[in-house]
Formats: structure tokens, sequence, C-alpha cells
DNA sequence: ATGACTTGCGCGGCAAGA
């Protein structure tokens, strides 16, 4: 069982990479965050033609969640926890594995700059929401892979400059504590289960050469429930996304889980 | 160096991203 996360950063610029990235990688499970489009705007035939179902949760401009599965899927969308949270961040499945179910969660987390903002408390806020929803999803016991863009750097080894970032929302003290409740609950962070290397990034920005200096965050994430980490195989992050014309700034990470 | 990039919206520059 092959599961990726991708933040497309707008599906409808990404649409040919992405059906170029299911041809080659033919993930089972592919998230995508940052579509910035309403559900109707989704590129749905084109992922279609592909052999892909498609669960969509759209939203204007901003934010935006999708769970592409080989297999029909059943789906929830949104984070629960606050009814007047009209930011599409969060979409859920269940997807047939053999005998049993994989669970997914494919989420967004608000990036919360500036620190000093009602955007970083909103960041903090729905970080909690999502501890609360997975303790509950943790309690079932099941296959679970919770992923996508976290928008939290765990660790100084996740970035190209510890100290520059030390007052950023990514990195700030709070929001690495809160990833470490969250991880604390019971959670494998995938790629930490195989490396303990540095420079790991997911993400590099398109100014002042980001790139080409090796500039990146580690900020895409794989969270593993006990019965998932069980099945670990391998990590990969498709790194060579980066380089090709019309990137997103972030690349895909996926896991192959054992069937 | 008023720098540097890419989106959406919509047609002129903002807002947002990280």
């Amino acid at each position: 069982m092959r599961v990726a996360t991708w933040n497309v950063n707008s599906v409808r610029q990404r649409t040919q990479a992405l059906v170029a990235y299911l041809r080659e990688v033919k993930p089972d499970v592919l998230c995508l965050q940052e579509l910035k489009c309403v559900e109707e705007a989704f590129p749905r035939l084109e992922i279609e033609a592909e052999g892909y179902n498609v669960a969509v949760h759209g939203q204007k401009t901003y934010n935006g969640v999708a769970i592409l599965s080989k297999t029909p899927i059943e789906t929830s969308a949104g984070l629960p926890g606050d009814d007047g949270d009209d930011q599409a961040r969060y979409i859920e499945a269940i997807v047939p594995w053999g005998k049993t179910v994989l669970r997914v969660g494919c989420l967004y987390l608000p990036n919360g700059n500036p620190v000093s903002s009602d955007k970083y408390d909103y960041k903090l806020a729905w970080m909690d929401r999502l501890k609360a929803h997975a303790k509950k999803l943790l309690a079932y016991e099941e296959r679970l892979v919770l992923c996508g863009d976290f928008n939290v750097i765990p660790d100084a080894r996740d970035v190209y400059d510890p100290a520059g970032w030390a007052n950023d929302a990514l990195f700030a003290p709070k929001t690495r504590e809160k990833f470490r409740e969250l991880l604390a609950l019971g959670f494998t962070d995938a790629l930490r289960a195989v490396t303990d290397a540095d420079k790991q990034y997911t993400f590099w920005d398109y100014q002042a050469g980001a790139w080409q200096k090796n500039n990146g965050l580690r900020i895409d994430h794989l969270l593993l429930s006990p019965q998932a980490a069980d099945r670990l195989q391998s990590v990969t992050i498709d790194r060579d996304m980066r380089a090709k014309d019309k990137p997103s700034d972030h690349v895909p990470i996926r896991v192959d889980l054992k069937d």
C-alpha cells in the first residue's frame, strides 16, 4: 500500500505534473493540499481518466484538500471541533485494504504567521482540534495515516537556518510543543522511523534561490498509528519534482506499507 | 537594492504563502 501526500500550490496549475506523478509513482492513495479552487473547478475528469477516485473539499482562492484513491473510498470533510471554521483544511477517507481498511486523514495545517496575531491563535487552536480528533481515531486501533502539510518544522535538523527561523510560526517553541503532543498520543513520524539525517526537506521557497542553495524545510509529514507503523517498509521524498518546470514549492513524500 | 517568486482575482496591484 503506497500512500503519498503533496501540497500542489494550486491544483489547476499543477494538473499536468499531477497526472505525470500518478503515472510514474502509481500511489494507491494521494493526499493533496492547497488546491486553491472550489470542487467544481477541480480537474476531476483528468484524474479519473488515470483510474483514480476523487474526493474534494474545496474552497475559493485559498486552502482546499483532496484524496485520490485507486479504490472507491468513503470520505468525510472538515476537522471536528469548531462549527464556525469555514477553511477547507481537512478531509478523511476509509480505504479498503484486503480484509481490513486503511484510514487516511489529509490535512493542511494553518501557517500561522506572524506569531503575534490571530492567525497564530488559529493555528494553535487548530492543532488542539487535530490532537483531539487524532486521539479519537487512534482509539479505533486501525491502520491509520495522518498526513499532509503540517506547517511544522519538528527539529533544528529540519530547517536550513534554525536561528533565523526561531520566531517563525513554523518553528516557534509552542508550535513544536503541540506537534510533540500529537506524536506522543502514539504516532510514528514515518521519515524519522527510517533516518536521523538532516536536510530531509519537503519545501523550498520560490524566492532568493532557495532551491539552488538547498535552503529548505521539512514540513510535510506522514504520521502512522501503531498498526500502520508495524507495516512500514520505506519512506521516499520525491525531491526531483522541485527541479522540474513549473514546480510546486513543496514536493511529495510517501510511504510504502507492507500488504 | 524600494530586490529577489508564485498563486488567485480580475485587469491594478494586493493578499497570502512559508
